[in-house]
DNA sequence: CTTGTTATTGCCATTATGTGCAGTTACTAT
DNA sequence: ATAGTAACTGCACATAATGGCAATAACAAG
């Protein structure tokens, strides 16, 4: 795939390097193409070749990360879940604190925001690792009140 | 303080216990003042009462988030800080992802975008929680590109 | 004050993720 | 093709945070 191959050039531009580790990893997110745990992606690697380590998968996710690859939220439950960039492009992530799903936005609609902050505090929005919690249209929470505390 | 007093008051009505404990870590709090780690923060109350367990100070904390009395941001490093709501009320968290230092902003900033989120997805977002990520004034990103992957 | 109920705690195991390091291997230049 | 160099990996271990559970203790009612 021609995005693939302008990525490996990229990664050996700056040095680093094209390892079979990677490629699997890569290839395992295109396969699932949706989000995905560091364990899932894992488990796939390792149908693959079964010696591959999850610190490796860790790193390979950060790295992918680092060249906006693929983006990372924090969902509900203590986990993170990856997602491959690429044919959707970068896009707001919309986290359900309810169901813990995760729901693409257009990104310009972060746009005034990043522009308000920049101009009022000087602090430059990275809108590519913008996640927003709340509540989907399934989960709205009861009533017009959030502050409302449940026993376990 | 009228305002623990009232707190309290709302945890017993809730069901919720009052206990040394959880005085302890609202106490610290209140002492600290500023953004403090879970283990920051257990420090202190250990060195209040001894056998205070660190499981035990996150567990609080998450209670008092619930009750959106302290609010919690994932710092740059891998470690959330905890921060007493009250006096300043809640406000916008811009976290920078280069010296991992916390800022706050006007909440109201972000009342366009919730308002479009609803209006076009369905998706109420939870303003309090919401915690922007991105670069401070010190820690501008070189140029004007941010894709720049830097060598470990 | 005594007693009963059950939320809460401390302890310990477990999970998810990150790190240090020595051996391995992709890439570069010969 | 060969050798040199430094990025990368696998492993073992470190760390932050969470969960299970029996013992404890806060509160309500008598």
């Amino acid at each position: 795939m021609a995005c693939e191959e302008a990525f490996f050039k990229k990664l050996r531009e700056r040095g680093f390097r094209l390892t079979p580790q990677r490629e699997m990893v890569l290839s395992v997110l295109h396969q699932i193409g949706d989000f995905a745990t560091a364990e899932q992606i894992h488990d796939k690697v390792h149908a693959l070749s079964s010696s591959v380590d999850i610190s490796t998968v860790y790193r390979t996710l950060d790295l992918f990360e680092d060249f906006r690859m693929v983006s990372c939220v924090e969902r509900g439950d203590g986990q993170r879940v990856y997602e491959l960039l690429g044919m959707h492009g970068p896009h707001l992530h919309l986290v359900c604190s309810g169901c813990g799903s995760v729901m693409g936005a257009e990104l310009d609609l972060a746009r005034p925001l990043a522009v308000c902050l920049r101009e009022d505090y000087g602090f430059e929005v990275d809108v590519n690792r913008l996640h927003i919690p709340g509540f989907c249209h399934e989960c709205q929470p009861v009533s017009g009140e959030a502050a409302t505390v449940e026993k376990r």
